[in-house]
DNA sequence: CGGATTTATTTCAAGCATAAAATATCTTTG
DNA sequence: CAAAGATATTTTATGCTTGAAATAAATCCG
């Protein structure tokens, strides 16, 4: 490739970074939003919320962050209150005295499953100017980035 | 559209909502590790420079705080901030007392510019996994997408 | 066994972000 | 002109986030 269409091509992906950045920024907000306005909640509880959906037995704390890729010192603070709330609760486990494992309660698995289904449709609506084929295709595109920035890291 | 089509749709949209938050976050905490180790500084006050950059004149802070879609207070703390290392500064408004003007020092000019530097290359290596074309494809997507969010807001 | 290291979690300080309230000033309008 | 409303900014309270330090418990290994 020539060094002009080289030079263009990193302009375009800093173009490319920046409406991505955008984009994604005002789809998290819409979100954030509505989470907040109709049901009280935020979006990191609810992040933390689907993660302990998925495994009913419960995850360690650190398990918890490593899957949400935040600190521990976050994953503390986010329990502290889903457990203040009654939508989590933590459990000592059996064999290691240092650590805890979180699930969710009763009320917390109701709550959530209300949560994600308004989820699905607000995602669903905000991206609607996308369809299947496009979305396959940015898809397997943020895949090959995704696999780049892991073997950077 | 089948009903079957569209719940599929639904479906992949929603996974790729959670792929474009996943691959946007990740490229965000490696610029703003960089920007931290290298140089000392966070993403919004180089989202701040940014803008105070392209208006050598300077920006009233609502102009900022509508600029980068951002409250108010926010912007105040911020260019606090900006101002105490000696990199932006307010001045009084003519004609309006209420009003401020924020303009980059002489300081704030120079160190941007070598921020704005480094931060392209960082981008430009995040994002080398996609080429020119692919870029303008998915551009093209999210400005439709941007486009119909605009609408509904 | 017992000291050194690693692992699990919490605490702390600082910065970022918001919504809502408070201040101060400008503008409109009766 | 004066009250009412609008605009510009800051302050406040709350929550999220991080990196680094502090605790506590488990594991390693000489």
């Amino acid at each position: 490739m020539s060094v002009e269409a080289q030079l263009r091509a990193g302009k375009t992906r800093l173009r490319l970074w920046l409406k991505l950045l955008k984009t994604s920024n005002a789809i998290e907000a819409a979100l954030r939003d509505r989470l907040r306005t109709e049901f009280g909640t935020t979006l990191p509880r609810f992040d933390v919320m689907a993660a302990l959906a998925r495994t009913p037995e419960g995850l360690k704390m650190s398990e918890l962050s490593r899957r949400l890729r935040v600190s521990n010192g976050n994953v503390t603070g986010i329990v502290d209150r889903l457990e203040a709330e009654g939508h989590a609760e933590r459990r000592a486990v059996a064999g290691d005295r240092r650590a805890m494992e979180v699930r969710l309660t009763a009320a917390g698995r109701a709550h959530f499953a209300t949560l994600a289904e308004a989820h699905e449709d607000w995602v669903n609506a905000l991206m609607g100017a996308i369809t299947e084929e496009e979305a396959q295709r940015i898809m397997s595109d943020l895949d090959a980035v995704a696999r780049d920035l892991e073997e950077k890291r």
